[in-house]
DNA sequence: GCATCGATGGTG
DNA sequence: ACCATCGATGCA
């Protein structure tokens, strides 16, 4: 049986972009294209924390790839990177403080078979690209959800692929469900029963 | 299983 | 000259 869904509000939206991407984990990232509705559940994200954070875009100030980064939160950012993967953020926090959550990884739902495991494929199979870079993604066919769904545990580690970061590479301000099976990267191993 | 490498283009 | 990545390749 399938569960009831509510749209995320945007208050939930204006929270600092640790508190965000660790209460992502588990709701739903919903696209609707209007001939097929796609949704995967979120297993990993990353928290973004502003200018101060030297992994964040925003650490430049702001440039014309940036400035969407200081604006109102709930708006995407999207980013091409290495000539052929987009990368999903949603802008989140307080307007001017550029916190910033990356969707780095999803579970398919209704028996849809895709592989949203990593940033870059996430972005591809849930079909969002640079034309949704500042686009509004609280109310329209591109939103989070909320089923009730709790993972039963969430786990913070570093961040993947930030080595130049200084102090700010062992932060835990990635996000990941443990028991998901679609999540990125090799830094998190479950202990051995 | 793990390490290494190259594709490929936007960015400042 | 990098880079919030991925798939292929080599070797075990």
């Amino acid at each position: 049986m399938k569960r009831r869904s509510k749209k995320l509000p945007l208050t939930f939206f204006k929270q600092p972009a640790d508190i965000v991407a660790r209460e992502l984990i588990g709701k739903i990232l919903v696209h609707d294209l209007g001939t097929e509705k796609l949704r995967c559940r979120i297993v990993e994200t990353e928290a973004y924390m502003g200018p101060d954070d030297l992994a964040s875009h925003s650490s430049k100030g702001v440039t014309n790839r940036t400035k969407i980064m200081f604006g109102p939160p709930g708006r995407a950012y999207v980013y091409f990177i290495y000539g052929m993967h987009e990368m999903f953020n949603i802008i989140v926090g307080e307007a001017g403080k550029a916190h910033a959550v990356l969707l780095r990884a999803g579970e398919p739902l209704d028996g849809w078979h895709a592989n949203l495991t990593g940033p870059g494929r996430l972005a591809k199979a849930m079909r969002i690209d640079r034309s949704h870079n500042g686009k509004e993604i609280i109310r329209g066919p591109l939103h989070f959800a909320d089923d009730g769904f709790r993972p039963n545990q969430i786990i913070a580690t570093p961040r993947i692929g930030i080595d130049y970061a200084k102090h700010w590479v062992e932060r835990p301000l990635r996000f990941i469900d443990p028991a998901s099976k679609h999540v990125s990267g090799k830094r998190y191993k479950p202990p051995a029963v």
